[in-house]
RNA sequence: GCGAGAGUGGCGGAAUUGGCAGACGCACCGGCCUUAGGAGCCGGCGGUCGAACAGACUGUGGGGGUUCAAGUCCCCCCUCUCGCACCA
């Protein structure tokens, strides 16, 4: 087999595989569980992304390595096919979403996923959409909610215009949908969240010990945003109290006036009747502002005073109050003590409305002063009455924050910028919310057994933007009666977010033959948590973030016994194409089929891994689908038996061997670390080396056909089949390497002179410094640059390199 | 603004601990084979000087430093990508 029929042979290998169930696993005899998972699509109508495919293929890589490792490996698919994406699209298509998805799963399923040559296991899919399933999504939000972990709260939301619906914070973009774009606005509703702020704590430090590319614990970290400090309660004028939280209690005695935010609902009773007219003005416009424009901290600081004053605890100083946008109602308590001296936009306004500014940290020597800028540093405290000298940040903080505790003014707190996760979406395209609102009852969740609350077909399910599902509408769904005392009832008629249905999928993939329970005991305990996590970094503080918290739920509600759900998370890269992001209005989106159907999916597949370092991404080219697959041609050629007879003899001669058995090596860590760039390239070496050397061994095809199956399976079980194996390559071992042929007797010596490359010399192994020196000392190459000129030193490089350092 | 990552031939990209820069591939050039080639095989390929597959110099964003030795470590600067962003 030489030039090898990518169509015929990709197709023939599908069909068998699928006979023979080659990529399942059983779940309940397997000895050696590896859970290997990538991020379920959502099945758009367009088809299946290349980023989905990179992403897969560089999974399916590590599932294949494992199971010829000896591994019973468990890699199931599914569709994430609730959720805004899904229904936009529909509404942009006049399609309905019912008719829609189904027919896009088949699509994803059938003509795609299994055209790439992925070890997927189909008797394990999930669909998010099925009764089957949403049925356990809503037994999840009947257990967060029996447990505590879920609450009915009025509050701002993010609202967005274009899906008509709330979002999560998370789900707002630099001020924007992440789905539609548009800019999302500012709303006070009553919806339902996740008590995500519950594990604020256990959600951070636990990062640390897990094994997650570093960037996603990055992002995570920055999300959850922990912040050490103290609450401080101001009194003001009129006797109302107000909490304030600072960073630096320290500097409590540069308090010279408090800000409250225009949002800030005391300001009403603090107003100076005066200075109402004013007052309203500014938080009408303020109002009117985006959180982005809010949040820029770059624009003048604006602001005006209420007439109020307050007094600074500390030293019962009369501070000026005044509202300013730049605090922000989202954070902390709304309201702030302003330190100028110590804080560079308490700085910038004070220094615009002339307001007071006392340095109560003195800076070290040689810094600018407070009548420049602001001081952050540490330093000791000054004007500070009775804390003077002491070190602000450490001593100062405590003391100041003690003594004011003593009164009940101050006490040392944690603050996180996560917030509760807003799960209610007003929408049609979700799992219903299984709670209904009783006169006599109240809130009444769903009893398990009444379970799925079934989402009803509804021709026209356009979004209303009235702050109702159109669920709200439907008379039949709404009304109902209540499960406690049988009287008349209504149901919730908001759907949960698409990301409650993707927070738990994993647990149901090992148990979907269970149709009495979300996930089997006894399988989880096997199966999970799952080893190794591929997908998209973009998920770091949606999904990601969401499934921890959901699984930390889980875990203390005694579902499960553990509380992280991934042990290992790899983010892949990000793939651009000739140097740009790919985008439709570009034109330069790439489709997997033009490639899979003219190249086959095996040179697809290598391809999207030699393009670059998977874990930074890479840059597609149009060339270079082709360009594997002449590289699959040449190895068939070097290693199939139909193009030339094979020995049978053991390969000698230990360059042959040292190539070989350090190729092994080198391919087998390249996978583990993710690196398949240069795993190909040196598979392309080794089969090089035996092209030009007219090698021909059956060994040596064996290994080289196993060393590339994880990348090209079809052609490698092609291949395989041809050496005159009966059972698939992937129920083979992976080979390994021998320590011995790496040991090799002689090796190539770089010789220095004064750092400058002059000789390379063949010296055997192990020599002593005075041997090399004999062998070194005497190249005409070396003497050129040495002679006539004194010998300062000589640094030996053992096996590797002299260097002689003359003057 | 803060945090993280990156900047290497015409191009994509290698270089795990400081030790031969440019592996592997694309494109290109030369040769072989061919009725033909968007096929295959062999060879070349950072830049400058040079007749040269001789040799030398130079070269990893810019500048400085440490070292026998720097793409790799340290300091300053520039550019790009990503994340967070008036978070008190």
């Amino acid at each position: 087999m030489a030039k090898y029929n990518p169509v015929k042979v990709e197709a023939k290998w599908r069909e068998i595989w699928e006979k023979n169930k080659t990529d399942s696993v059983d779940l309940d005899k397997a000895k050696k569980p590896f859970y290997n998972l990538m991020m379920f699509p959502y099945p758009s109508a367009e088809g299946l992304h290349v980023g989905n495919v990179f992403a897969f293929v560089g999974s399916d890589i590590q599932g294949r390595h494992k199971r010829l490792l000896g591994y019973d490996v468990f890699e199931p698919m599914g569709f994430d096919a609730f959720g805004m994406h899904s229904e936009n699209f529909a509404l942009k298509t006049g399609r309905h979403p019912a008719r829609m998805v189904p027919k896009n799963i088949v699509h994803f399923r059938e003509d795609q996923l299994k055209k790439m040559g992925l070890g997927l296991d189909w008797d394990h899919q999930v669909d998010t959409t099925s009764s089957d399933y949403y049925r356990w999504t809503q037994w999840m939000f009947v257990t967060l909610y029996k447990n505590g972990f879920a609450h009915k709260a009025k509050g701002q939301v993010n609202w967005c215009p274009g899906c008509k619906t709330v979002l999560a914070k998370e789900q707002v973009i630099e001020d924007k949908c992440e789905r539609c774009s548009s800019v999302v606005e500012k709303r006070d509703m009553e919806q339902w969240y996740f008590k995500t702020t519950a594990f604020a704590e256990e959600l951070l430090t636990k990062l640390d010990d897990l094994d997650w590319s570093e960037r996603t614990k990055l992002a995570q970290r920055a999300w959850i945003g922990k912040s050490e400090g103290a609450d401080v309660v101001f009194k003001l004028e009129n006797g109302e109290e107000v909490t304030v939280f600072t960073t630096r209690p320290d500097t409590l005695f540069g308090a010279t006036y408090m800000v409250f935010s225009p949002e800030h609902p005391l300001l009403d009773a603090i107003t100076a009747p005066e200075r109402e007219e004013e007052l309203g003005k500014y938080r009408t416009e303020a109002r009117a502002m985006s959180d982005a424009d809010l949040g820029n901290d770059k624009r003048e600081k604006t602001g005006v005073f209420t007439g109020a004053y307050a007094i600074n605890p500390a030293n019962g100083k009369r501070i000026p109050v005044w509202a300013a946008d730049y605090v922000l109602m989202g954070y902390g308590t709304g309201a702030i003590m302003a330190v100028p001296a110590h804080d560079e936009r308490d700085f910038e306004f004070a220094k615009k409305f002339g307001l007071e500014i006392v340095e109560v940290v003195t800076p070290p020597p040689g810094t600018p002063g407070v009548g420049e800028t602001a001081y952050a540093g540490d330093g000791f405290l000054a004007n500070s009455g009775p804390f003077d000298g002491l070190p602000a940040k450490t001593e100062g903080a405590r003391r100041i924050v003690e003594t004011l505790a003593a009164k009940g003014a101050a006490k040392f707190v944690t603050r996180y910028r996560l917030r509760d996760w807003c799960v209610s979406r007003q929408r049609y395209w979700g799992p219903p919310i299984p709670i209904i609102y009783c006169d006599k009852c109240g809130v009444v969740p769903v009893p398990e057994k009444d379970l799925p609350v079934e989402l009803p077909f509804m021709e026209d399910f356009r979004p209303d933007g009235s702050g109702h599902s159109p669920l709200h509408g439907n008379e039949e769904f709404y009304r109902t009666t209540c499960p406690e005392c049988g009287g008349p009832a209504v149901r919730e008629t908001d759907v949960s977010d698409n990301f409650l249905c993707s927070a738990w999928y994993f647990y149901r993939y090992p148990s979907t033959d269970f149709d009495d329970r979300p996930f089997d005991p006894a399988r989880t305990k096997k199966w999970l948590p799952v080893d190794l996590y591929v997908g998209g970094n973009e998920h770091a503080v949606l999904h990601l973030l969401y499934s921890r918290w959901l699984c930390k739920a889980l875990h203390k509600a005694g579902h499960i016994d553990f509380d992280e759900p991934y042990k290992k998370f790899v983010a892949h890269g990000i793939i651009v194409k000739d140097g740009a992001k790919m985008s439709k209005s570009k034109g330069n989106i790439i489709n997997p089929d033009d490639y899979v159907n003219e190249f086959g999916a095996d040179a697809f597949r290598v391809y999207l891994m030699f393009m670059g370092a998977y874990l930074e991404g890479g840059d597609f080219r149009d060339g270079g689908v082709k360009a594997m697959k002449s590289f699959l041609d040449r190895l068939a050629t070097a290693v199939s038996p139909g193009a030339g007879p094979l020995s049978d003899e053991p390969p000698t001669g230990s360059a042959l061997l040292y190539v070989l058995h350090s190729t092994i090596k080198a391919v087998g860590s390249d996978i583990d670390r993710f690196s398949y760039n240069t795993a190909i390239s040196r598979i392309m070496e080794l089969v090089n080396h035996a092209t030009k050397n007219k090698i021909r061994s059956r060994e040596v095809s064996s290994v080289i056909i196993r060393l590339i199956s994880p990348f090209a399976p079809h052609l490698a079980e092609e291949l395989w089949e041809e050496l005159g194996n009966r059972e698939s390559v992937f129920k083979s071992s992976w080979p390994e390497h021998k320590e011995e042929h790496l040991a090799r007797p002689e090796v190539e010596y770089v010789v220095q002179v004064n750092g400058k490359l002059r000789d390379r010399v063949n010296l055997a192994v192990g020599l002593s410094n005075e041997e090399i020196d004999e062998k070194v000392m005497n190249s005409p190459a070396v003497l050129k640059w040495i002679e006539g000129k004194e010998l300062v030193k000589k640094i030996y490089v053992p096996d590797k390199l002299i260097n002689l350092v003359v003057k």
